[in-house]
DNA sequence: CTATTGATGGTC
DNA sequence: ACCATCAATAGG
């Protein structure tokens, strides 16, 4: 059996050319893969965050267009990779048409394959460090040989749960919206959540 | 269980 | 000074 369907298999650029906030949503269930130098390593995308445009406080591009923000106004379907506090790396989705600059930070994975035991996959720095991504895939085309993201059947709404992104207090307003998306009861999802009580 | 803090460096 | 994080620590 070859790989004669590896390319078919990837989300085409019409995925990417959307809302950020669709593209949130149905990213979950689809495939992320890397095909690193060690191996292959995948794993079903289980959390999102839609970040929507220059307006949008929290989103990175309402500093406006910098040397770093600059992929983000630049065509759908390229990877933004950002570098935070000093030692974690965060892997962005670009979306809607080029001259909007909105994104879909990935939060966590399901592993799939490839991902070394011990390292974690819910979170977008350990995300990040599990799958070996970084900043030399910063602009780089997701429909591209080494990273991609592969389509799968959507989750249906029923099982997606939405809240407020974590980590932008910062942004006012924008903090309370409800643009993070998982998957209901994914044990991957990251842990920040409030209410753990039982009853 | 909750709350706080240190690590560590790019960005503006 | 701030930060789309995380692990470790201290306290109840």
């Amino acid at each position: 059996m070859g790989e004669v369907c590896d390319l078919a298999m990837r989300l085409p650029l019409s995925f990417y050319n959307r809302p950020a906030l669709t593209v949130a949503r149905e990213l979950l269930g689809k495939v992320l893969v890397h095909d690193a130098p060690n191996g292959r390593r995948a794993g079903c995308i289980v959390e999102t965050e839609a970040y929507v445009g220059e307006h949008d406080l929290a989103c990175h591009a309402s500093k406006g267009r910098t040397k770093r923000t600059e992929v983000l106004f630049g065509p759908p379907g390229r990877a933004y990779v950002y570098f935070i506090y000093g030692m974690y790396y965060c892997l962005n989705v670009v979306t809607e048409p080029e001259g909007i600059a909105a994104a879909v930070l990935l939060r966590a994975l399901e592993p799939l394959g490839g991902v070394p035991p011990g390292l974690f996959t819910n979170g977008p720095g350990k995300l990040c460090r599990a799958m070996e991504v970084s900043l030399a895939h910063n602009r780089e085309d997701l429909r591209g040989k080494r990273l991609f993201i592969e389509d799968a059947p959507q989750i249906p709404k029923s099982r997606i749960e939405r809240g407020p992104r974590v980590g932008v207090e910062y942004s006012g307003p924008w903090a309370q919206r409800p643009y993070r998306f998982w998957i209901r009861g994914n044990r991957f999802v990251s842990a920040p959540r409030r209410s753990t009580r039982n009853t």
